[in-house]
DNA sequence: GTCTATATAACGATAGAC
DNA sequence: GTCTATCGTTATATAGAC
């Protein structure tokens, strides 16, 4: 085989979705510009960035209802009236974290283009992008997944939601496999799962794969070799 | 094959480790007596149980950092006053719930019987008599996980450390397979990374299993299958 | 009377909000 | 910088058991 028909690499999801930096920031300043006074994009951007890493720092070291706006007032240095500017309330920083990483992860599960492709490279394109997306939004994810006791019932809904939904397109991409015969038809609900949990792995359990040294590149063909294993396919 | 050598139910685990009802509150009364002011153990039990059942609950609910010690309080129908009878102070209630965790599952772990077993069937053991454990002190298992934070460099680190433990029990338990050749060596430590976090899933992801119908009979042989399958082990 | 367990009420600190 | 609510904590008082 010459050529994967997608480019699976970090560096083409980069640069296919752009998830930092300026851009990040100004889709920040988008989702959220009705809980804000600040109508200056420009102004807002840098402001938002500091405002979103400290929080993630602070909440990373003491969790987010240990962290005081105090906190975040000194490490932002952004006096505690101009944080009120940039957000409706403490709770309301919560629900724009958990806000922002939904409609990006909607946006970059909508993408049709890897539907067209054959099962076990469908499957690569998924495991490999979403493994990707767990990295480089790896602050928010974490976030999202320990604190989710603080936010809205609803906001909870959604993410569980869409967890069922990213479960639903590996299934169905087992599916696809098993139509073609490359893989076998068993437990595909319990196994779509448990691939879920092994690219959640990735932002959930830092601390073990820094330990080990393992690097991405390794993971994500442990994962997709794992899978494919348990799918009755024996890979190359 | 007629019998297993070793009883694999979950009514079998729970007649060998006792670690509900009285047994348990006793064993956290033993580890938290000098904590507290209560000296008959009889007197104790009873609101021990409240105190760390009801702190379940709220810090399900809303997160124990949210949780106040008048919710407490209420839920437990013990004035404020009489709480710190039991508690030092709020930090050692979470400490508390950590380090009972630790101590069992330090005992159970230490359980050398299935080390005389084949290593199918000490894979099997393992698996299964930690599910059951994750099963039966769910609340302990997710408390420790979610609140993590609130928890002292120490225990933090004791956590992680007895994550780690788990994990090269398994890694050895591949690596015996190997020698006979039931197994073939490929990524064992990534393995087994993989292999203790689907059985974390049992109690991080209930909601899920909940929703699918699955019962821990089928998870347990469902673990079990896809860890030998990446094993190279093709099972009955 | 003494020890143990529980209840009341208030203190000082700090939180979110504006 | 201020206001108000609420937090964790504790000093103190009370009640029952032997």
């Amino acid at each position: 085989m010459d050529q994967w028909p997608h480019d699976i690499s970090l560096d083409a999801f980069r640069k296919t979705w752009v998830l930092e930096g300026e851009p990040l920031w100004l889709r920040v300043f988008d989702v959220h510009r009705d809980k804000m006074q600040i109508k200056n994009p420009q102004i807002a951007v840098g402001n938002l960035e500091k405002i979103f890493t400290c929080t993630f720092q602070l909440a990373n070291a003491k969790g987010f209802q240990a962290m005081s706006l105090r906190d975040l007032s000194r490490d932002t240095g952004i006096s505690m009236g101009g944080l009120y500017a940039y957000i409706g309330s403490k709770d309301d920083l919560a629900g724009a974290i958990a806000e922002v990483l939904r409609t990006t992860l909607d946006a970059v599960l909508s993408d049709q283009a890897v539907l067209s492709l054959p099962p076990v490279q469908r499957l690569q394109a998924i495991l490999y992008g979403d493994l990707y997306m767990n990295d480089i939004m790896h602050s928010w994810y974490y976030f999202c997944y320990l604190e989710s006791k603080g936010l809205s019932p609803e906001q909870r809904e959604a993410a569980m939601q869409m967890e069922l939904k990213f479960d639903e397109r590996l299934r169905n991409t087992f599916e696809a496999g098993v139509v073609t015969g490359e893989f076998k038809a068993d437990r595909l609900t319990l196994l779509a799962s448990n691939t879920t949990a092994m690219l959640q792995q990735w932002y959930l359990k830092r601390w073990k794969f820094s330990r080990q040294g393992t690097r991405i590149e390794d993971y994500a063909q442990f994962v997709l070799d794992t899978t494919l294993s348990s799918l009755g396919h024996h890979a190359v």
